[in-house]
DNA sequence: TTGTAGGCGTTATCAT
DNA sequence: ATGATAACGCCTACAA
């Protein structure tokens, strides 16, 4: 078992002192040439590697980044985990990862843990449970302990942060005025409880276009879900609630559902129904997975481009820690105050499939 | 902005010594009632934390464990995150994760980076080009620098290691026992090209049940897909090349692929071609997915149980750590080359959807 | 009961 | 050209 070797270890061995070896392998040109060699050498044969944890206490950064979501099993955070992970190694940076699981408590004990040295600053999405209590003291704590966060999807006007989301009202907007060009009269909205912001938005869009076209919007088609309580017969209850609605509403032509997975359920209910799609009733969803892809008939989507919300959440937190630093360097720290905070917004855009004409 | 409050900081506000205030706050009685109450209260006030990277140097263990694997976005590699976290957060570690891409290079980059410091141990799946190239050095390199790796569902021989692997020749062997019970005739098998391991086991469980039910084993019903350059048109290219071979062997009544996508993207030709499942065909697909399950007809599959298999990669490796944490305070260390290392096998389970009679 | 000193591994500053 | 020292934040054996 050969540990890894120190500093220390490679000056007793060579006989000089440790400051010596440090700047000999910083290739500094106070050492000599034949020291430099000779310790560089050595230093090879041992594959000597900084130790990142010293490095770390001594530099007071950790180039790490915070990663914390609700849930990974899902097609959209693991996707934006991708786009983080992707610019933060290229940028130098390392990506630790804690899930919320939807809990409040979680996401705190989480985000204390993380916060107490081990990373630079978090990129995170709300947890339901957090939006629900409308509680984010823990954001602000952090950020007034100097740790800048990035939020990303579901965000949240309270906390005065850096923020990346989809632009899920004119997503649901382009998504309803196809259904609309298509030919669809009567288009159903299947969407979720109104707290979770995204869902709102969606909801928004949905009826702007409706007002766009001059279509009334009934309220009796729209079927709002509660996903909050995951139990086990989930589906078995979904597949009720959108067979039931559909059944009371046969003028129903169009759907535009908030998620992949609300849609591709309503397509299957739609067709033991005995819809044809797209002839019958055309179908978009929110949100461009797997589901999405290779359902049968496939189904035309709002992509939200995940991998990009992440690679820009990563650029953005970057940057402001790198800024940060040349502030430090410049001895002054800017009054946090009136500091500007950046809303990207990412375009969305429609993929047409098998499940629109 | 409040910076977090250091020992030395409380110190020199209370004007005590530094140790005094580490000894008070872990509730040593050598300090007096007194000033222990003193000093609890300003800690609590001040929100004080020890820092995790002052830790991680002095007890030379960081509690957190590096998990390195090919993508995540993918819905077996997520679940064993999950599971992985969960464990890891109930004992009191955190979990960096590092991804691999398929890619030698950029396992071995990430790991190199990791092993410096960054983390106690390694839990991780290998990539394909490693696997092709079958250069598993820097496994063994980190090994003998002594932090311990738990490979998972992509293993092999050459390293010695704890291991967690999916029993796949036995579901596969139960998959298509299910299917020559149920009447299937002439069963094909999709599968991938053999040296990724679990291709190859999965291929020898199906061949194993035709030989245990006397059945002839044809080569012409075994198509082997190459996926190794993940191509923009893969699905295209996957669709085609399923559809020529259920063109050319009409006689195929039952499939067996080796994962979700390769299942249901048979049943969609198979759709197209006109045949009705599971009445002319019947199919079971490895990796219970989220395609398996909103599939039309829904997928009847052999689930791997990602979770489990990464909850007990997490605690193989946190039991090999605290082990050696024992043996260090012990002042001898086990001789390596002698320890004997576990290969955990979960067994699948066969969930039946309505692809199967 | 409290304080001092040393060390974890590194780098930077200041001697020699 | 090389080395000693201090510091990052924490803990702890040992002094006082």
């Amino acid at each position: 078992m050969k540990k890894k070797i120190t500093l220390k270890q490679i000056a007793r061995e060579l006989d000089v002192s440790i400051s010596t070896v440090s700047k000999a392998l910083s290739g500094s040109k106070e050492i000599s040439e034949d020291t430099t060699q000779k310790i560089q050498a050595f230093a090879k044969l041992y594959n000597y590697k900084p130790n990142n944890i010293a490095l770390s206490l001594k530099n007071r950064k950790t180039k790490t980044i915070g990663i914390l979501i609700p849930e990974i099993v899902h097609h959209f955070f693991s996707t934006v985990i991708r786009g983080i992970e992707k610019v933060a190694n290229r940028r130098g940076y390392n990506v630790i990862v804690g899930l919320s699981n939807e809990s409040f408590t979680k996401e705190i004990i989480n985000m204390e843990l993380l916060a107490n040295g081990s990373i630079d600053g978090f990129i995170l999405s709300i947890s339901k449970e957090t939006l629900l209590k409308q509680d984010y003291h823990h954001f602000n704590a952090t950020i007034s302990q100097g740790i800048p966060i990035v939020m990303f999807d579901r965000v949240v006007n309270e906390v005065a942060c850096d923020k990346v989301i989809v632009d899920d009202f004119n997503g649901a907007l382009k998504a309803v005025n196809k259904l609309i060009e298509n030919g669809c009269k009567n288009i159903a909205l299947l969407t979720t409880m109104d707290y979770v912001s995204v869902g709102r938005l969606r909801t928004q869009g949905y009826l702007k276009a409706l007002e766009n076209h001059k279509i009334f919007a009934n309220s009796d088609l729209i079927l709002k879900i509660d996903d909050s309580l995951n139990v086990e017969n989930h589906i078995e209850i979904l597949e009720t609630e959108i067979h039931n609605f559909l059944k009371i509403n046969p003028t129903i032509d169009g759907i535009f559902a908030v998620n992949e997975l609300y849609a591709v359920t309503a397509m299957k209910v739609a067709r033991k129904l005995g819809y044809k799609i797209p002839d019958d009733i055309q179908v978009i969803g929110f949100t461009d997975g797997v589901l999405s892809k290779h359902a049968t008939p496939s189904l035309t989507t709002v992509s939200q481009h995940g991998e990009k919300i992440g690679e820009q959440s990563a650029n953005l937190l970057i940057d402001r820690l790198e800024a940060n630093d040349i502030e430090n360097d410049k001895y002054f720290i800017e009054d946090d105050s009136k500091a500007d905070y950046i809303k990207m917004v990412i375009e969305t855009e429609i993929i047409e499939r098998e499940s629109t004409k």
